[in-house]
DNA sequence: ATAATATATAAATAAATTTAAATATATCAA
DNA sequence: TTGATATATTTAAATTTATTTATATATTAT
């Protein structure tokens, strides 16, 4: 079962230009950070912090290859949150029932 | 067409609790701004706040009824973030540009 | 071992968001 | 008109989030 705090916690992981960007520079293929620094032209300390958020919110994995760290989707989870967005406005359609919408 | 900044200032105004649960109970039936305050249990100049956010972002239309000030979901824009949300993940899946995607 | 590279962490600061408190506006009812 | 009610706005304070700078860790190549 997702909470509404996990919920709210990915939507507010995706709720941000560049991490918009990461993710859909990761649908492609998976990527290193340094592949972010360049092409997001942002600080490398910086795109860590935001790949932390993602990681965190269980957006992406890490895998480490020797020097460098691939990220990639992590698709399950993706699609978790599509499901979710797609349900958050349609599943209190009926029998609506408020106290449970005010629950965390 | 939907701009990246238009879809991140979409997925903020939904990634904050009580908005997420404002939309929730709006999805029920349309209702008036004292209902948030009782259910939810925050002062009134906050549950106006958080509308302004909602209707800012389009998610939801405000319909004045005499003293009070109805508020409903906006079907349409409703449709329209769900369908950017099923599809930021996928539409650069094939013949990914970083360019175009690190544009605004 | 040493140097170079990829990434992470920490501390400091800046910027944005949320909340609270006080006040204002608009409408209705008496 | 006066008082009550529904909602909005403003300002300030608190909190959270993002960015920068400096430093640390881990791995590889020489």
């Amino acid at each position: 079962m997702v909470t509404n705090k996990k919920i709210v916690k990915i939507l507010k992981a995706v709720a941000d230009e560049k991490r918009l960007k990461m993710l859909k520079m990761l649908s492609s293929s998976s990527l290193c950070s340094d592949h972010f620094v360049n092409i997001l032209e942002i600080s490398q300390p910086n795109v860590s912090h935001h790949l932390k958020i993602l990681k965190e919110a269980e957006l992406i994995d890490a895998s480490k290859r020797g020097r460098w760290i691939d990220y990639s989707l992590n698709q399950k989870n993706i699609a978790l949150i599509k499901n979710e967005v797609n349900n958050i406005l349609k599943e209190y359609k009926q029998n609506c029932k408020f106290a449970e919408i005010n629950s965390d």
